[in-house]
DNA sequence: CGTCTGCTTGATTGACATCAAATGGTGTGG
DNA sequence: CCACACCATTTGATGTCAATCAAGCAGACG
């Protein structure tokens, strides 16, 4: 079916790039940044069509330059877990620096483009660019937190608090990129949303129903437009009485 | 209650410890292991004392020694998630690159031996020691993929999948440490079990029951022996008509 | 126009959490 | 050495949230 990308290249400008404070460049001077944009050529991928797959030898990192891309691990009985929405200034791929093989696979939510840096050039890059080791570890790191946050929300969350919280985080890195923090066009599926914070569509979709029913958003297929931001918070950060999960 | 450590220092050598394969100095040479050395102190931490503290300034990683070591986030709400349990030849810590502030809290399970890098040290030694960024990278990697594969726990196993998951995991890893793989003494409690895998402790108790009434495993308080390993591993890939999750 | 796919809505079920209480091991103080 | 309190763990009874089963609906597309 969806083929791994096989594009034709296209030269980008990260100095030029509106993203480069969320991406890779982040915090780096112009100089540095030319010798960064020397190595890194941008590609067109279709809906559906795969970055890498699991078992994939690593050779790039990517950075989301737009559309959005999701990464998703597989288990021996064959089921799978999203681990990751990526938008525009994002980067993908640290999942094959464990064994130079990629352990999660990585693909399109809808035709994006991404640009791509070849490993072996990084390598030298980060010899010439002090600092770009560090810069480095702050990705990864931003990583490990992130997958952090998400255990958190699958261990511990009960349905309506998840997606509470998927809202809010879609719509703070939203307003990161200077887009609209209360609309937005949701790019992934039911499917894809219930796959994601370890719930069934039929439970998503009912949750979705049950928040505009009490004014918090307004909902149209993937339209989203919150309401009310303050009620969300409440329903993730509901200590006291309500309905609560224990095993902590 | 726990302080944060304080102990004294104690010179110790990466050189001769018998860890030095699943810890940092991983394919490392005898020269280049001389100048980590250099910059490695081991302290001794009390059973239920903190290596660091969400909110704590990041200043070093930690090489667990001895002893076990679990990393918890925390959420608004107040709930926390153990992200983490880790075994001698681990490293701890990395949830401080994002911010240079640790999100994450690390605890002992019992009286433990750890190695501090401080950080600045390590970043002076990546610059003299080739191959040790590309080291720092994969050990992330590492971890990054250890939460991926907690991630699809939580999202997509039920709670004697969970278990066996669980058991499995810990035994591999005695194995890797050479010792027995399939008799080890847990240093973690029931409650830590729960807490890990998203389920109550009553579950976890019953399930270890349930696991020896069918010959799976014995059990005795914490110490565990693995009677039909087989089966643990059966338990995970039930592909077939049994009782499954559908969210995928 | 019919088929397909994604989404929604309703009815029912079940896995696991919660509540409650008993058990057993450990440490303390008399 | 015993009595007692305390904590972790186990075991049983009950409740509930969200999964599952089952239609129905709307937009997309050939």
């Amino acid at each position: 079916m969806n083929k791994v990308l096989n594009i034709e290249k296209l030269k980008v400008s990260c100095k030029q790039c509106s993203l480069k404070e969320l991406c890779f460049p982040h915090g780096m001077d112009g100089d540095d940044i030319t010798k960064l944009d020397n190595v890194v050529d941008a590609h067109s991928v279709k809906k559906n069509d795969y970055l890498y797959r699991e078992g994939d030898v690593c050779r790039a990192l990517y950075a989301v330059r737009s559309g959005c891309v999701k990464t998703t691990v597989q288990n021996a009985a064959g089921d799978s877990q999203i681990v990751g929405f990526h938008l525009p200034g994002e980067l993908v791929g640290f999942d094959g620096f464990a064994t130079d093989v990629h352990a999660c696979s990585a693909q399109t939510l809808e035709t994006a483009s991404v640009c791509e840096l070849p490993l072996d050039n990084l390598e030298n890059l980060c010899a010439n660019i002090p600092g770009l080791q560090k810069q480095m570890r702050r990705i990864m790191g931003i990583e490990v937190n992130n997958d952090h946050e998400l255990l958190l929300l699958l261990g511990k969350m009960n349905a309506d608090e998840k997606l509470a919280t998927f809202l809010l985080n879609v719509s703070l890195r939203m307003k990161q990129r200077n887009w609209k923090e209360d609309e937005f066009n949701l790019s992934m599926s039911r499917q894809d949303i219930a796959n994601y914070l370890g719930l069934a569509v039929e439970t998503v979709s009912r949750l979705f129903a049950q928040f505009q029913d009490n004014g918090i958003i307004k909902v149209d297929k993937r339209h989203v437009e919150i309401i009310n931001m303050a009620a969300l918070r409440e329903i993730i950060s509901d200590c006291q009485g309500g309905t609560q999960q224990r095993n902590g």
